[in-house]
DNA sequence: TGCGATTAGATAACAGGTTATATAACCTGT
DNA sequence: ACAGGTTATATAACCTGTTATCTAATCGCA
């Protein structure tokens, strides 16, 4: 269970802006552990944080780079999160045949079949439950955030995804691959 | 350099509520990051986490429980943080002598000194490059967080900072929010 | 044709958050 | 008075993000 309480942070409060980014962080941090733990209890031993990866692969193979660029995350990263997930036997990855530093990244069938199930069983209620947990939120930013922060200590996310009464509709097949949008 | 840039995520964005927690994370790591760069290039080699533990405990000693109820964090968080700031001798920690198992953290001389110098010299700078980030940010905490990555793709915090023009004048004890700047 | 610059990815090291668990001190009830 | 539960802290292990740097492949061009 969380051990940790938003109710008290006055010294954080009375800093302001100061203590943003360490809010910010620790707000997805628990974000990301109280998902985790919904989709554990859902039988499905995989962290939060794969999901990204998955769907956009979902849309077609990538390269190393395309995903990083993709999903706005370091190389390093998408290298270890593709090492991670190969070594479960999600996905596989082939070295370029034209450029031989590229290595493509694909779903295998197990993997597309887990994004399938995702798809229809876990991501609408961790949406639905992340978009309950944050509507109508109002004002700045630090705001907002204090005030997620003390929902969900009252109710945690995996709470609020266990308790989705109706599962929404299916979000739209994707249809494009992924490109690395437009260099900037 | 930073080289992520935030211009891109189209899959994140179309993941909608289900990647949030981990662009809240990457965010507040951002944030951190700048900070300390921002600290650094004033000649002071602290990372920015840091800082919030010892305004605590600029207020009077503290225990590690009692820090990490008021900063929001873990127990071992805290202790952490401690022992590195014990190691640098910002701070000294001491056995209860009522209860001999709490640990009672004070600030050195050292270490009252360096947060007297960082709420004149960093701090209302710090806190004004964010606010001005942060500033006329409207709608969901999904829109600000999207608005949010854009602006520091253009202007980092530490680039701010560095552009604060007139230093606010020193906070009071309990700190006094520093007013945003106008919106760029 | 070959050499220097660039690019893609891998690797290593670090940060700062977490949970789970161990340990030691304290408290309480019989 | 002591056995057992509770509490405060420490320790260990892990996760996922980062930066910095190394290697290998490709490209550009004299």
């Amino acid at each position: 269970m969380t051990n940790v309480d938003s109710t008290s942070g006055d010294i954080v409060a009375s800093l302001g802006h100061l203590t943003l980014g360490s809010r910010l962080k620790r707000l997805g941090e628990r974000l990301q552990g109280e998902t985790t733990r919904f989709i554990q209890a859902q039988g499905i031993d995989l962290p939060s944080s794969w999901f990204p990866l998955l769907a956009a692969l979902d849309r077609g193979e990538a390269t190393v780079g395309e995903l990083a660029e993709a999903l706005g995350v370091s190389q390093p990263g998408v290298t270890r999160s593709v090492a991670n997930l190969a070594g479960i036997g999600l996905v596989q990855v082939a070295t370029g045949d034209a450029d031989r530093r590229r290595r493509t990244v694909r779903l295998t069938g197990e993997g597309a079949a887990l994004v399938e199930r995702a798809r229809r069983e876990l991501w609408p209620r961790i949406d639905a439950a992340v978009a309950e947990a944050c509507a109508g939120l109002e004002g700045s930013l630090l705001e907002q955030v204090g005030v997620l922060e003390r929902r969900l200590d009252e109710v945690p996310i995996d709470r609020r995804a266990a308790a989705v009464a109706t599962v929404p509709p299916v979000p739209p097949a994707p249809m494009a691959p992924v490109t690395a949008g437009s260099r900037p």
